[in-house]
DNA sequence: GTGTTAATTGTTATAATATAACATTGTGTA
DNA sequence: TACACAATGTTATATTATAACAATTAACAC
């Protein structure tokens, strides 16, 4: 086989990222990011997002789109960052992953109007979360 | 009726600002509007942003929010921005709203398994449009 | 009309998010 | 070894968005 360089284990800056948004466990944006893995050595921006974005691309963290931050995958299936659902509080801002198997059913089979052939998709719902209703 | 002051009409500045978002007809930038509306007496960002907040939380335009990009409304039942989905081709960048009654009607009684009550939900796919997937 | 409130505007400055460009180093494998 | 590619390090800059504050305008109650 030629040329098999698939990579089978995160790089430094890949794990000492990963190990960070695993570890606080909530959407994080990257320059907090930044700001908690400099005593591990990175010091640049562009070291972050490099390695966030290899991390979204196999499904390790995804991105929270209409937050700009990073959570870490907490569905242990989930290989490819190609069918998300979250949950966003708009109060509290608390964000929870959706795994619901009905729905990610019914939007994989989703088919355009037009006739578009879709690879993934990003869904987020915004709402009030149950602590927050209460107030 | 004491304080009814919910404006009918759009504001001068907003006025400008959807007139170009339904010409281009297409998903467009902040900043590139901007540049486009400064003959019409607009300078500054924040009178973009402005104006983008007021149309969004009206329902006259969208963000695309992998996009950071906003496009008017094609629905036009859509009177509140609060389930909008859009499929996207990853190569041309082309955008459109999705209308679909069955997805709308399924995503708005979507039951949360924490019981969070949703407001409002956003969809994005991402494919190839036809003419993408023909290349 | 006056007074009141909220919405909108104008303006400058700055914060927050993300990428370009280029040189260098590391890693797997033929 | 040499090759191809992935990852890193670094500086600078581009892009997206908001803070803070003063002034103006619009809608309505009285």
């Amino acid at each position: 086989m030629k040329h098999m360089h698939k990579q089978e284990n995160l790089s430094k800056n890949q794990q000492i990222v990963l190990d960070y948004i695993e570890k606080v466990n909530e959407p994080i944006k990257a320059y907090s990011i930044l700001h908690n893995v400099q005593k591990k050595g990175i010091k640049a921006p562009l070291q972050v997002y490099r390695a966030l974005d290899k991390l979204v691309e196999i499904g390790k963290i995804h991105k929270i789109e209409s937050r700009n931050a990073f959570v870490a995958c907490k569905n242990s299936s989930c290989q490819l960052s190609k069918a998300t659902a979250f949950s966003i509080c708009e109060s509290c801002e608390e964000v929870s992953e959706i795994s619901d198997n009905k729905l990610s059913k019914y939007l994989k089979s989703f088919q355009d109007k037009a006739g578009m052939k879709f690879k993934k998709y990003n869904l987020e719902f915004f709402g009030l979360c149950k602590k927050c209703s209460i107030k």
